[in-house]
Order: C-alpha cells, then sequence, then structure tokens
DNA sequence: GACTGTGAAGTAGTTCACAGCT
DNA sequence: AGCTGTGAACTACTTCACAGTC
C-alpha cells in the first residue's frame, strides 16, 4: 500500500478505465508526456476533471510539463488493480453469451474467457469461440482453478439472480451482470449491470425530447 | 400535451426505463396498482426515489393507494417515447456486430433489427440473423427508408468517429457506440457509449480495494 | 511561461420529513 | 390509516481560479 488513503468517487473510478485507454494509446504512439489538457481532450471532458481525478491516484504529474505517460500508464493499472489478466467465466450460451464469448475486445483488454457454461444440456459440448460448452455443475471447479474470476451473466432476465448466486456459491467475487433483471448479492461482491435495450430507451428519451437533452450525461 | 415543463434530470432518465421494464412484467402479472415501496424494491433503489423520479413526468400517483400500474406503464412509454418500434440499424459484421443483430433482446424490446452494414466487400452479402450484411453504401437509402432510426456503432475503436460521421450524414439522430473510442457528434444528436471491457475494469478496481465498495452506483 | 494540485464555489442528485389527499 | 408529492437539508460531483512548482 502506498499510504493513499483517500476515497476515491465512484465518478472518478467509472472514468479510470477511460483513462487507462488512452493512456495505452499514447505509449502505443511513443508519446512520452501528456498534459491534462491534452487527456481531456482525448477522454471528452475537461481538464480540471482530469487533474482532479488523477490526484486521488496520487501525484503524478509535474508542474510545468505534465504527466509521464509511462509513469501514469503504471499507476493507472495499479490502481484499478488489472495488472495482471483476469480470466471471465460466461454464464449462459444464447446469443448473447456466445457473442460475449466470441468477442476479442475482452481478452485483448485483460480478460481472457475461461469458459462458458449452461444450464441447458442441449447446449453442453457445442462449441463457442475457443472453448466447449461446460454444464452449470462445473462452475464451482472452474472457478477454483481460475481464481480470481469475473462472472458474467448473459441468461433470460428470469435466471438471473439463481445465476448470480451460484456464482456467489462457487467463489466468484466479481460479477458483471447483461441479464434485464436486478439482481443481489452480498455486499463484498461487486456487481455491475449492463442492459443494452436499457440504453436504447434511453436515446429514445433524448430523441423525442430534442433541443437541448445530453444523452450522455455531460461528456462530449 | 400535458403542460409538464418541468426538465428531467438526467439520473432519472437514466432509470425510467428500469422502471418500465418492471412496470410491464407487473402489467403481466396483472397486478393493478403498485406502491412506491414496492417499486422501489424492485427496481433496487430508495421510496422516495422512485416518488422523486415519477413525480417530474406527472403526478399519475393516487395518495393512500399508489399508482395504477396500467396508467403509469402507458404515461412512461408516453415520456420515454417509446410508444411504437424503433428500428436499429448495426454497423459492423464482426463478432459483435452479429452478436448484436442475433441478440432477440433488442427486438423483444421495440428495437427490431432493420440492417446490418459493413465496409468490409468480404462480408456484404453474408447472412447475420434475419438479414443480409449490406455495403455501407446503402446506409443512407436504409435509413431514410426505416425513419426514425438508431444507429449501433460495432466497430473497431479507430474507424468508429467515421462511422458516426457516415450515421449523422445519412440521417441518424440517435447512436448508440460499442467501440471503445470517443466518438462526437452535433449536439442535436444523441449519444451513448457502452464499453464491455471498461465495466470489467470498473469491476477489477472495486474488487481490489474490496472492503466497502459500491461496483454498481445506480447509474450507467 | 507552462502546467499541476487543490481549496472554495457552484451545481446536480439524493434523502428526509411532513403536509395533504383518499 | 396509508401513501403520494415536494420543499428543505444533505451529500456527491464538477468547475473555477489560483498558489505552488518546474
Amino acid at each position: 500500500m502506498d499510504g493513499h488513503a483517500r476515497r476515491i468517487p465512484d465518478a472518478t473510478v467509472a472514468r479510470l478505465p477511460e483513462y487507462l485507454r488512452i493512456l495505452i494509446e499514447l505509449a502505443e504512439q511513443r508519446i512520452g508526456t501528456v498534459s491534462s489538457e491534452r487527456l481531456a481532450e482525448l477522454a471528452g471532458v475537461n481538464a480540471a476533471k482530469v487533474r482532479k481525478d488523477l490526484s486521488y491516484l496520487g501525484t503524478y504529474g509535474t508542474r510545468g510539463v505534465g504527466y509521464d505517460v509511462d509513469y501514469l500508464l503504471f499507476q493507472m493499472r495499479q490502481a484499478l488493480g488489472v495488472t495482471r489478466d483476469c480470466p471471465v467465466v460466461v454464464v449462459g450460451a444464447g446469443n448473447l453469451g456466445r457473442a460475449l464469448a466470441n468477442y476479442a475486445g475482452f481478452s485483448d483488454r485483460g480478460f481472457p474467457l475461461a469458459a462458458v457454461v449452461d444450464a441447458d444440456e442441449a447446449k453442453v459440448g457445442t462449441n463457442v469461440g475457443d472453448v466447449t460448452v461446460r454444464p452449470m455443475s462445473d462452475l464451482a471447479e472452474l472457478v477454483r482453478a481460475n481464481q480470481p474470476v469475473i462472472g458474467v451473466i448473459a441468461t433470460p432476465g428470469p435466471v438471473a439472480q439463481l445465476v448470480a448466486d451460484q456464482l456467489v456459491a462457487a467463489g466468484v467475487t466479481a460479477i458483471l451482470n447483461f441479464a434485464p433483471a436486478l439482481v443481489s448479492v452480498p455486499p463484498n461482491i461487486s456487481l455491475r449491470k449492463v442492459d443494452l435495450a436499457l440504453e436504447l430507451q434511453i436515446l429514445s428519451f433524448y430523441q423525442s425530447h430534442r433541443e437541448s437533452g445530453s444523452a450522455s450525461r455531460g461528456w462530449t
């Protein structure tokens, strides 16, 4: 621990991965330093926000100069806890599950697919991307073998809570839920939700209330 | 028009589709009225928030009784502008694009797939779900024929801005961007972003900073 | 001169607590 | 009595503006 006890606001945490992505791009372009102004431009926010966000991680900039890209990148990875790859187990081999399993964007960015499981006997044994669909009964074993793992729920809504319970029982401590349903987990488990149709409905709102509507909650 | 001029906060707008989903479920179960308390429980928020959120739409509740499910459902659809289906055009027929095109959750919830287009000649003509991949040059025609349309960007990051520009030029006024890149559009166009790897990284943060971390924070 | 880091001011969102209707 | 609708209090987040450092 480096003694930075300050609690990082949720809003800041949600932006850190965006900065990470940009820093990776800058590093690939062999750019050595970057100003808060430039970072802000690339992230679609303003410079004050970038500086405040980064200040929660520590004092990594140099006044009059900017931030050293490689050093900030290292610290950002440290802060986000993405210093090692973290495998992902997808539950549900329907359209969405197969899609997510095939999506290269996960493995490319540090989240390789460990397995796909499904409760439906008919789907077990079929191939999805590089892996073969396994039965739900293998879940605990798969989690044990790959710990730590992030569980991804890609089932229909009605079984999402059941699946979440099984993931937690199997020892998963972070869950990403794509099912359109509320799931609750013990307080020590991290949970996030992505509902694709919901995003379209939000767009729909701003489209029908056009004339000054920021569908993107203030970042451009 | 019912004269409700009050601007609805972005945070409220982001929750309305969740209420909508719950109201649809309640209506299917033939439940006639619902209290803010019960709605809150189903949505995973607190009752005061539900009442305040709904009050932005109008005074649709009955004191001492609660909300009439069907009436509130009607008003909610009205407010969100989802009274008619709105077709979706997916740009990019890679893994993610094909996945989204196959994903039944869109059409089931009022966003039928109108078309998939791709810049790669090799992909044009192949089948994705019910549709055949069309060339980018068909975009303007497809948009004209289906107006209003929501455009979905499911391409690699580097071409996302180019695609967004083409969508806007073709007459699309709402865009959902799945590419990991910043996209900017004219102010009258609605834009939202979903980055799947980014969600996993946020989870990763809360997982490595376990002990009191709310990875979910009701927004998105 | 350039650019960070941060208190202070400003804005948005949440929760409280209760008046007011049924 | 039960439950909504809403000002008022509170909390979280953003932006300003400038002192401090290179």
